[in-house]
DNA sequence: ATGAAAGCGCTAACAT
DNA sequence: ATGTTAGCGCTTTCAT
């Protein structure tokens, strides 16, 4: 049986109080005293139950996160972001996943609810009527997507887009095609939303090539309607989708870059380990799991209002050496004056 | 404030152990009182707590999952196996990531120890040192390797390295190179083991290129010594050691499969991904996950011996319809006499 | 079939 | 600076 409080109390020849504050408020104990019940603890191996902490201070030490699917590495990274910056601040992390099923996401929101001090809700299309009778008693942080005045943390996807466009209008694309993600999703939203600004101020065209499913598949289905539609460069709502047009393309005996340039989204790990390496924009989700954990900590100290809490990460056109894209067919750079 | 068992007994004006026993043994309780608990709890939104349920029943109702690097693919399949099993058992799952980090894994099992029921540990290279004075108190189970009698859940490598010989041979490859993971991961001494074994049976060589790092960057390493070595077939240590290697190779302008096969190893979500997809052996690590949640499941319940506990998942070749494996150059398959 | 009471391990007033 | 006491929310004897 694991040593409790009041053995190591005994130990020490103290009381169970001098122990709790020894620990946990080391400078109201005299330093002998402290010392006395310090090499007891070790001695024991103590460690205190959080359960039982959690029970009287109200805080368990815990987080939690939910995602619709953890073998996607968007989310898996996301995960790992979380899992440090919670370890360094001494709280442990829960997952769950929903396989994708919305209905599932409530009812496991409900269940941590009661195990963790926050939530971290990777939501990229649930109604929104779901969220809206939560967050009362646990703070919950939403990620990737944004919603009133909730707390969250976003990427710049917008901003993304446009870096995507510009590059490949100074590569003398005219006419893009879009391969478009759940028409549900916030960040696809936000895709098309930079797309369109960032198409009227370059004069090019993008040719929205329609909803697909955020997987390989959704890749796959669109490629022959990206090389019908006569563009000379396609973007992926996603780097897994991207790879989806690659493979399909391949098959076909299609070109890339050669005949198509392809850009993908979010910089997954995988997309620097194609060949050619896919072109495609950051999304800095390890980083984003650690602004979630900061933005939890922020509410739970109470240093924050619950609402309007939101931060937004930079992203970041990401072109690699061996790359899926090329300049336009047609494209004559500006000469150079010397 | 969240609704208490007190709140429900009052509600439905019974004592806190009659709604105790109405929830979890129903068979105890009038049916007439039962109902009454049963609407005041839906009433109340009560959720017990479960930590302090815990702190008297000494279950926790949590499990533990323990990896190397959550951005690995392989881990993350690992942790959604076992999410959706614990999930399906009333369990929740926390997560801790080493990144790597054999000292962080001892310190983190000792958190770990005291908030769950059962701990995973996917360790693939610690030192055994390590695993000896723990999992006294909180059942361990060990992923992908196997130690003296610990529970376990492992993958048959040796015999998906056998599958993939006996491939490669039937397709006329004779000399077989090998790229190597870390030289004390159990799972690679497996795969080395199948590998010689297989060889002799099948007359072939295998060229072992030595021990690279399980990541893409040994695979880029390793690409140059396995042209040199004059094998016509190459299988990786893992996919992602398998991407590196078709990297290099791509850049070097050598054809795959034209003039070097390439095998990778585990399945990974990405095999199937690239152009050309690539063959591999299956490792079941979703499942794998599941097992492990089965077996922690039996030892809770006293159903079996804490030693000796051990599971081992089949493996498969996986080949896919386009590949990076053909025949060798010199290949002449057996006539066929009808 | 139900209630009263004890106590899981810990912290937080309230003494001293 | 330290000890005593109460109680967090729950389950579980032990009575009734």
């Amino acid at each position: 049986m694991a040593a409790t409080i009041r053995d190591v109390a005994h130990a020490a020849g103290v009381s169970q109080s001098t122990v709790s504050r020894a620990l946990s408020m080391p400078e109201l104990v005299n330093p002998a005293t402290r010392a006395r019940v310090m090499s007891a603890a070790r001695k024991l191996g103590y460690q205190p139950n959080r359960a039982a902490r959690g029970l009287i201070t109200g805080r368990t030490g815990n987080l939690g996160l939910i995602v619709p699917d953890l073998a996607n590495p968007f989310f898996s990274t996301i995960l790992k972001g979380m899992q440090m910056a919670a370890r360094a601040a001494d709280y442990s992390v829960f997952v769950a996943d929903t396989d994708e099923d919305a209905s599932a996401e409530v009812e496991l929101l409900r269940a941590l609810a009661k195990q963790v001090d926050g939530i971290v809700l990777c939501s990229p299309r649930s109604v929104d009527v779901g969220l809206a009778d939560l967050g009362t008693d646990t703070p919950v942080v939403l990620i990737n997507r944004h919603v009133d005045n909730r707390p969250s943390v976003t990427f710049d996807s917008a901003d993304g887009m446009r870096q995507a466009v510009e590059h490949l209008a100074a590569l003398g694309h005219r006419r893009i095609a879009y391969v478009a993600g759940p028409r549900t999703s916030w960040s696809n939203g936000e895709r098309e939303r930079g797309l369109r600004q960032t198409a009227t101020a370059t004069r090019s065209d993008i040719v929205h090539l329609g909803y697909f499913p955020p997987f390989f598949d959704g890749g796959v289905a669109a490629a022959d309607l990206a090389v019908a539609s006569g563009a000379t460069a396609v973007i992926a709502y996603n780097d897994v989708v991207a790879l989806g047009l690659l493979s399909r393309l391949g098959a076909r005996g299609v070109a890339v870059p050669g005949q198509l340039s392809v850009m993908g989204c979010d910089d997954i790990g995988m997309s620097a380990m194609t060949h050619p390496a896919l072109t495609t924009v950051s999304a800095p989700t390890h980083e984003a799991g650690r602004a979630t954990v900061a933005l939890l900590l922020q509410l739970l100290d109470g240093e924050a209002d619950t609402t309007a809490l939101h931060r937004e990460l930079p992203t970041q056109l990401i072109v690699r050496a061996t790359t899926g894209v090329v300049p336009a067919p047609d494209h004559r750079p500006a000469e150079v004056t010397r």
